[in-house]
DNA sequence: CGACGCCTTGATCAACTTCAAATTTTGTGG
DNA sequence: CCACAAAATTTGAAGTTGATCAAGGCGTCG
């Protein structure tokens, strides 16, 4: 939220009912999100109480939505895009330990401080809050904190599988399981029709860098060479094709 | 648990109450980690009941917990050692991704299968219960997801500090950032009254390596290295003194 | 157009790995 | 407690991978 510029927040109106939407704010019932995430679990009354609360909002890329170290005092829903989370060394020294899609929430239940930065790779649509808002809604619907929990418990095993990819993969797989892994998160939409698998990566090679443990440089040799391999075909920078996911895979995991 | 050489299952014995314990089972009442971990949570009867399902054991090192991939279907209390969590490729390169110290609880609360195995990396004694029991206490409980929850996050903000060691950290930095991780996490009685700081490391050189993402030989001469500038002394090849942590952990940010 | 951001390519260099012993430590049986 | 074998650790020399340094190309936006 630091610097990230703002528009549209249509939940400055008070929210109001609608009868075709059986009670449920209106900002939360043309948003495409109402029925992931967080906002699966709350019933109509709970999302008009959250929404209360709630800024809708769109923010452009590298803006910030947290910074490291600030005090963990509002939560976001992502509807939309993707959000870096990064953490840097007082040298410079940059690595990106998550990326989150919508529906995720980004923000931790407990503790005071974020552990790391939060900015827009992409656009990114979300729906801020403060924490008190959560807080209150968790003591009050035991399933969310199951949900949030559920969460956590799969950005750990995300970590943990980039754990194995930074301590012991090489260069070219890594860029394979980057890939791979973005391509399991895109939106089948994009290829909807089409021959070929296709899809748009929502970082630049800088961030794919700093993910994979890399310089730009090596990253961008090993698109060459997945490319010249055939893995892969640069239609675009950042718009990729997959003849064959399972290639790909394979390259992910044995160069 | 499947090659764990076991020893001392007291909690075969029917659990009896103990007068002086306010009814806790007399295998709790002389447990350390009994106002620790998730028992802490629990009331004497809960206690009780959780430790009818229970085994407490000893397993050697080197001995596995649970196997990557296999059905997780039971949990295991740590009551005393260190259990190394650990990822393995198909052509045999592994990384460990997870340190567990007591009063940890290994296993975790979703999902139908581990995601890495767990073995002991010292001598460890654990109290074991199958997965049926803690999800009738969790429903029973809800301050026991709240602290499983809060584990989880724990382990996911481990998980992203030990990503930028592993993406951005130079073989000298890894090495200081475990000593100092270790060190960290030692029992303070062992340097109780010595003038340095002194701890013993829980696991073996090519345990270290595979926990970095170096090579032993690296691991080695990285530990030479650290003797020779004056950062640690080896009083054995596990035992080590540590004359002035800030500066480890100096060494750990920036070489 | 021209400047800037982003990406690619090439040449050189340093860090870490690999391969190969040597050395120390640990565990076992006498 | 010692002797011996096995395991773990250290050390050295050579080889690779990816980083660094240095241009150059491409696309976009004022």
């Amino acid at each position: 939220m630091e610097d990230g510029k703002r528009s549209g927040s249509a939940a400055q109106e008070t929210p109001r009912r609608d009868i075709h939407n059986s009670d449920v704010p209106v900002v939360c019932a043309s948003c495409e999100a109402r029925h992931r995430g967080i906002c699966g679990t709350l019933s109509p009354a709970q999302l008009l109480e959250l929404s209360k609360h709630t800024a809708k909002g769109v923010i452009s890329p590298e803006a910030k939505l947290a910074l490291e170290d600030d005090p963990a005092d509002h939560y976001s829903n992502i509807l939309k895009g993707v959000v870096k989370l990064s953490k840097l060394m007082a040298d410079g020294r940059q690595q990106i330990v998550g990326l989150q899609f919508a529906p995720d929430l980004v923000g931790k239940l407990f503790g005071e401080r974020n552990d790391f930065a939060a900015e827009a790779a992409t656009e990114v649509q979300v729906c801020t809050f403060p924490r008190s808002a959560l807080e209150r809604l968790v003591k009050e619907v035991p399933e969310l904190e199951q949900r949030l929990h559920r969460q956590t418990q799969r950005e750990l095993a995300e970590a943990r599988e980039w754990m194995l990819m930074l301590g012991r993969k090489s260069a070219t797989e890594r860029v394979a399981s980057f890939l791979y892994f973005i391509a399991l998160h895109s939106d089948p939409e994009q290829d909807a029709g089409k021959k070929v698998m296709q899809f748009e990566i929502p970082l630049k090679r800088s961030d794919i860098a700093d993910f994979l443990g890399l310089t730009i440089e090596t990253v961008s040799r090993q698109f060459t060479k997945l490319r010249q391999i055939g893995a892969i075909r640069l239609v675009t920078n950042r718009l990729v094709e997959v003849p064959d996911l399972e290639r790909l895979r394979e390259i992910s995991e044995s160069g």
